[in-house]
DNA sequence: CATGAATGAGACTTCATTCAT
DNA sequence: GATGAATGAAGTCTCATTCAT
């Protein structure tokens, strides 16, 4: 908290009048980071177009935001990966909001038209999700440097995953 | 450290006589959790086997091991997300040991027979481990429940994510 | 620590904010000491005057200083005595600072007009200053009790230990 | 007290049979020093002769004692300026027993023969040992070397020091 | 409203001592 | 008698939080 009000130019104190407390300040700072994170994805959303367009767009949308913003990333991950992102991850899949509605809403329209596995909506967070999640973790710590080629390959290869094999 | 000298039944003092400090003891922790990960994935695994069958194998094993052995496989993702665990992962990925070396001979093999994309390890580390991972975490945080069939379309859509479409 | 704060009757953590850490507190408050000490001693310093004279103001007014702040003198001599001050003291003798250095000037004049005793600059220091140590602790320790008298004898002593004999 | 048992090569608790406590330990341990201490200074004690040169005897011997051992010279050092060593000193001086005894009765006829300034016996200590103590840590420190010749002309000043001038 | 000095619970660690073997 | 693993009080230090100014 000390560390916060030096950068922020404040005195240790004043935090506490915008912030009941620590846990308060990293939750909202986590939301805050996720709606900014919800809009990027949606920006230029191709409503309409195929489920594979459409799922290319979120996942490349998605690594993009995250080794073009490293420390947002790195918090939203350190956050999930926290007591306080325990309770979170159900909710978040469960609800209809934003992003994950997003997500959902096409999964649905993909496995009724045949062109998506037909598996529990959690497999596909994890299959579409998690490569591109490890991955830009990689980006950030500097073991790998992601080009446009590179993340392009990387989804379609999550869309393998995902797609029914006809 | 008292929590843990509590729940041993010993006193504060005791554990350092095993280990020098919190740190040798949270590295240690993981060396010998990783040590079992390792051995579990390797049991039983069908060397000369086409390589979807090992991957197979291995993605199951360690599916598997993540969800029957809950604080073992949180211990060791948190350890990833933490200072310690920090370059821990290059080394990992480019070393010739255990597990990772496995997984690394399998990919080359099926890059040179063209059932692989032609893809960076990282790349593939993240396709095939990043769902598992994933799901294993909401397995263990009670969001999804794993079964034998349900782990094997996993492993299965990670290895449709990784394998060259003819 | 603890015993520091509470006699200050502040917090325990409150010291830290004024010293980074305990042993920099020690060699604070030692650095404070010695320059008050070395005020003391040039208090009235008799410039001009004859070596005997200016020997015996060094003298006196250490030895004054000793007995009349008991527990500043006690710090300074367990510093001396300790791990802290074991590099300190070649640096003091051989460095152009505060007292040493007026006393170093005085014995070089007085080897000069041969009212010395040529001996290395160590064996000065002892002669001058060990008994002076010596007997401030005991009168620190209530083991005698020094009157301007004794002081002035005990001083005037060390200058006959000091000087040639013609 | 666990590295004095690994360098003795016994248990730790092997001490306890030997020593109640550290204190003890401690102070057993300075006890036996001092025995040495001034077995070797009273080696070859000249009795009968002028008290100069029985002054000059024990002071070579004490400073020669310090200088070559050096590790048992600190631990008395250390001893006399510790809490253990406070309450010592005014017994070790008022008392009838071995090397004090000896110096006191030196000084006793010094004084009236008048050889000696007339000084209560504290401040005789002081002029006689100050010099010797602060002199030998010198030479332990490394910040001196003292040789044959520095020793003798050392402790003949500290003679000057406590003899009458005629 | 803002400040930042003060707080004190709690974290890690050491070490003299004990006691079952 | 000897051992050395276990102990736990006490030490140093951190940091989220408070409150008088």
């Amino acid at each position: 908290m000390a560390e916060i009000a030096e950068k922020a130019g404040v005195g240790a104190g004043t935090i506490y009048r915008y912030f009941d407390n620590k846990d308060v300040l990293i939750i909202q700072l986590y939301q805050e980071l996720e709606r900014d994170l919800v809009a990027t994805v949606q920006e230029g959303f191709p409503t309409g177009k195929p489920v594979r367009e459409r799922f290319l767009h979120i996942g490349t949308k998605l690594l993009r935001y995250c080794i073009s913003h490293p420390l947002y990333f790195r918090y939203i991950e350190q956050y999930h990966n926290s007591p306080y992102g325990a309770s979170l991850r159900k909710d978040k899949i469960m609800d209809k909001s934003g992003d994950q509605h997003l997500f959902k809403q096409l999964l649905k329209e993909g496995i009724a038209e045949r062109v998506v596995k037909d598996l529990p909506i959690f497999v596909h967070f994890a299959l579409a999700f998690g490569p591109v999640i490890s991955l830009a973790r990689d980006h950030v710590l500097g073991l790998v440097t992601l080009d446009e080629e590179l993340i392009f390959k990387t989804v379609e290869a999550c869309w393998d995953g995902i797609k029914e094999n006809t």
